[in-house]
DNA sequence: CTTGCCTCTACAGCCGCTGTAGAGAGTAAT
DNA sequence: ATTACTCTCTACAGCGGCTGTAGAGGCAAG
């Protein structure tokens, strides 16, 4: 009796990828085809279990797929320069940081409008009315006026 | 001659939302019907454009449509308690701060990985280390083992 | 009248999956 | 061998929040 073949199922809890995601990826090439049992079932080895890992990571660090698909590619290509590795994970980094800022202005103006609010009726909800007029925020944080209504 | 009618170009320009946009927050019953011309145009009035504002705003905060669809509802109820709109706007907090603490996480991550590479081959990448097995980034972050290989 | 932009509808596509339906395959216990 | 249960298969629709396209018609200035 031969070793068990892995199947996707094994595949996904050994990689910490669900099953549909794999064969997800497989639609779009990010996995390859993968062997077929006699009755069709796809049959992986540890170069799968290794590939989708190192996919799951890249996604988990906000990669996106077209980048990842870019980075295989560099792996298979081991005597190259990395610079062009270094780029796209610079650019992912300048990615999340820009994301970052935006989350904290976002962060800074949600927190401002919670704590203006002493509670009452939705008339007088600091809340509303700072989403119906940014100025009634007051320190501008994404754009347009600013301190027009200080004190 | 009166007036001339606000057609959804303009409301557009007014409240910074593209034409596409609007007819998009129509379909989904976001943004009310309005009046149509003779000819089958779409009229605005101000109240839209406040209304849209509103959206906006909300939008760039980050709240999801139901939410906005939610505070609408409340904003047009103006004795009831507020608790309801401030509600939204925590859950809306919590969210913002949950995705801040994940980027901040991805952040360091391609930091220490893109800061460790020296540059070399791809072979020596120590991106594509990291992004093979994450236990070869030291201080651990989105969990898994820890400080395995240092030094 | 022509030019050129604006508006209309209806529908497909974006990303990165997730869920569904309906069928067949594999495994374990009775 | 039968039942019961899980796993796997394909194909396709749906999520959120838009964006883009095609092909048609409206409208104001030169
Ligand atoms: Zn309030
Ligand atoms: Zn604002
Ligand atoms: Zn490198
Ligand atoms: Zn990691």
């Amino acid at each position: 009796m031969e070793l068990k073949a892995m199947t996707i199922g094994k595949l996904s809890s050994r990689a910490g990828v669900k099953v549909t995601t794999i064969r997800y990826y497989e639609s779009i090439d990010l996995m390859p085809q993968p062997h077929r049992s006699e009755s069709g079932q796809r049959i992986y080895d540890e170069t799968s279990v290794e590939r989708l890992s190192f996919i799951r990571h890249a996604r988990d660090l906000g990669f996106p797929v077209e980048s990842i698909r870019d980075l295989i590619d560099l792996q298979s290509k081991p005597d190259q320069d990395c610079a062009s590795v270094d780029a796209i994970a610079r650019r992912q980094l300048a990615n999340v940081r820009y994301r970052l800022n935006q989350l904290e202005a976002l962060e800074a103006e949600l927190k401002r409008m919670i704590a203006a609010c002493e509670g009452g009726s939705v008339e007088n909800c600091t809340v509303l009315a700072c989403l119906s007029d940014h100025n009634n925020c007051r320190e501008d944080e994404h754009g347009r006026l600013n301190g027009l209504l200080e004190g």
